[in-house]
DNA sequence: TTGAAAGCGGTACCAC
DNA sequence: GTGGTACCGCTTTCAA
């Protein structure tokens, strides 16, 4: 038993201490309102000082019926998408002071209703829960029933990384970062894209090349499905769509990739068989990769998804007094070495198909 | 206020549907020693199921004196080797009723001592500071006197990843690794070795180099200091060494890098100046990247530090009753294609100082 | 403003 | 075994 005799100062000894009752000790440690002396304050903080006292929170959410934590439910912590979302939301409910609870279901979707319910002793004043877009959806499964006792028994519930209609829900904005991209990509003078677009089952492939297709539409490029190559979402994957493109006999400008792993594989493919990458066909990604197996961290041209940022959204929305104030997170598009900017009077130059200038080092060039 | 009406039933709730008294109710519910009649028994557990009932943690913690929380603290959760440790940490406090609770550093030490110090207030049982070993020790510092003083009034402190005296610490079993690292490689028959030591300022390399050495000592194979080389714990660290590497005319059979990034970067170097890799020189690394760049996941031999197990363990060690009990993790080799078995009888075969074959594809072989 | 007293939701010692 | 009751540490009415 851990718990052998652990000292630990109460209000009361401190009340004492000061020459005060607890009510007052109370008052200026921790309430609201502040209605004290000044004298009696300073003595009270004097005393809390002089005995070390610091409050203790389970007794304080009794008292008070709440308790000011937070609770995140994540799939896999290791995952980096899971964890740049923690790290925002922990970030944030430190700086409210709240405490954050971490769970984790392990990918196991059943998990998730039994950790929800599980959670409901701690009575957390909220709820963020984290989904990747392309776990089972959870329309008005079990999980959802959960979620809305929850709701109604202790706090607020958000969904981060998923639409949910009843509940809250912070998506990222996968539409306007690939929108975005396409209107720098045009602004560096590309006008023939192909796209290698990862899963097309995920949704937020899926949007990602819509949003990337409205973005050339608004600078009047059109952007043909046959010029769309679906894709394995993994360096392996991005490698074989590079062969089949080749193999098609493309001569497009720039290939958007809708993941940067894809994006290197493809690139890792094209310049093993002598191409000029990014000297002959250029490259962008999405999902901002720091490093890349080319030695340059931030060469490849993507698009960084505010993930931290919605974490801290997340907690915000669940904590905040205004059910739909969530701060628009936005994407950040990052220019690298991947897409050098082109003379915009060029008419299309046409790669020869079977170049064979070697070039295994990556370019240094930055937009 | 998100806390408008929320309705919870509370154990007098049940007691009451159940026609018992509260402290009978407690007793089936929470309590330990089973000492209530069966009859009772299922009449309060149908009860409580009837009206939804679940322990509101922080009265029981009130009551009972102690909390079951666990405070894990990181420097930065995104951080795989931060976060491979969290992972193991909350699937064991959860595996155990715990409530984990995620602080984070983010990267700043004196935060470190600010948030221990706020911790206080949660009273959890046990404290679990995680850190690299590359980050400022913490001997007789403020941090350590928090730590202490935490020890006294709350629970068990223990430190994961670095050593460090009065408290209770985790850490990697890099020597021991490294060692079954050397053993395997001269049981693949390889006799001649070079080292790119990452950083040798830092503690956990030059453990590794340590057991590399024992583990080659152990074979009666010898490791002169002119073999190994200082290298930054990089990427391109890894390719400069190379560099210098070939610079210096050396020849010999397997290269082992502290850290896998070293490696893949020395690996892509030495590919794209022509060797073939791992036909000419075998390379190992340390710390089991699973993707690399090549594309084949887990085709780098390395060794896997034990990490989500230490995090587990820490949490053991910090909730179990014997202060020493911590079950040793250990580091699990991983043989892949870039060390193929040599024939034992080979002489030390020396590869041409500039050969030209080109092999940019990764080698399928498998030991 | 200040302090006395009655909770908050549970636990545990104590007689019956 | 079971229930009465004091109490855990803090908050918050309410009267002074």
């Amino acid at each position: 038993m851990p718990n052998e005799s652990k000292v630990t100062t109460r209000l009361a000894d401190v009340a004492r201490e000061a020459g005060v009752s607890p009510s007052t000790a109370s008052r200026v440690l921790n309430g609201s309102a502040r209605q004290v002396a000044d004298e009696y304050r300073e003595r009270v903080l004097a005393a809390a000082e002089r005995v070390g006292y610091t409050t203790n929170l389970a007794a304080q959410a009794t008292a008070r019926g709440r308790y000011p934590a937070i609770a995140l439910v994540v799939g896999d912590i290791r995952d980096q998408f899971f964890a740049r979302i923690a790290f925002g939301a922990v970030r944030e409910a430190a700086r409210r002071g709240y405490v954050l609870n971490l769970l984790s279901t392990e990918g196991d979707t059943d998990r998730e209703r039994g950790l929800v319910h599980d959670l409901r002793r701690q009575r957390p004043e909220a709820l963020v829960l984290v989904r990747k877009r392309d776990t089972t959806p959870m329309a008005g499964s079990k999980l959802m029933q959960e979620l809305m006792g929850f709701e109604r028994e202790s706090g607020r519930v958000v969904i981060v990384g998923e639409p949910s209609e009843p509940v809250l829900a912070i998506r990222p904005p996968d539409f306007d970062g690939a929108k975005d991209l396409a209107t720098a990509m045009l602004g560096l003078g590309y006008r023939d894209f192909a796209v290698f677009l990862s899963d097309p089952k995920v949704p937020s492939a899926r949007d990602r090349l819509d949003g990337f297709r409205a973005g050339l539409s608004a600078g009047g490029v059109a952007l043909p499905d046959s010029r769309v190559y679906p894709t394995e979402q993994s360096f392996l994957g991005g490698a074989s769509s590079a062969a089949e493109y080749l193999a098609d006999g493309r001569d497009t400008e720039l290939i958007f990739c809708t993941e940067d792993e894809v994006a290197l594989g493809a690139i890792h493919h094209l310049r093993s068989e002598g191409y000029d990458v990014p000297g002959e066909l250029a490259f962008a990604g999405y999902g901002r990769r720091r490093q890349n197996p080319f030695g340059e961290d931030d060469w490849l041209t993507t698009v960084r998804s505010p993930l931290e940022e919605m974490g801290a959204a997340a907690v915000d929305a669940a904590l905040g007094p205004a059910y739909g104030s969530v701060p628009a997170s936005v994407a950040e598009v990052h220019i690298g070495g991947s897409t050098p900017g082109r003379a915009a009077d060029d008419g299309p130059e046409k790669p020869s198909g079977n170049a064979s200038r070697k070039s295994r080092s990556a370019r240094r060039a930055r937009a």
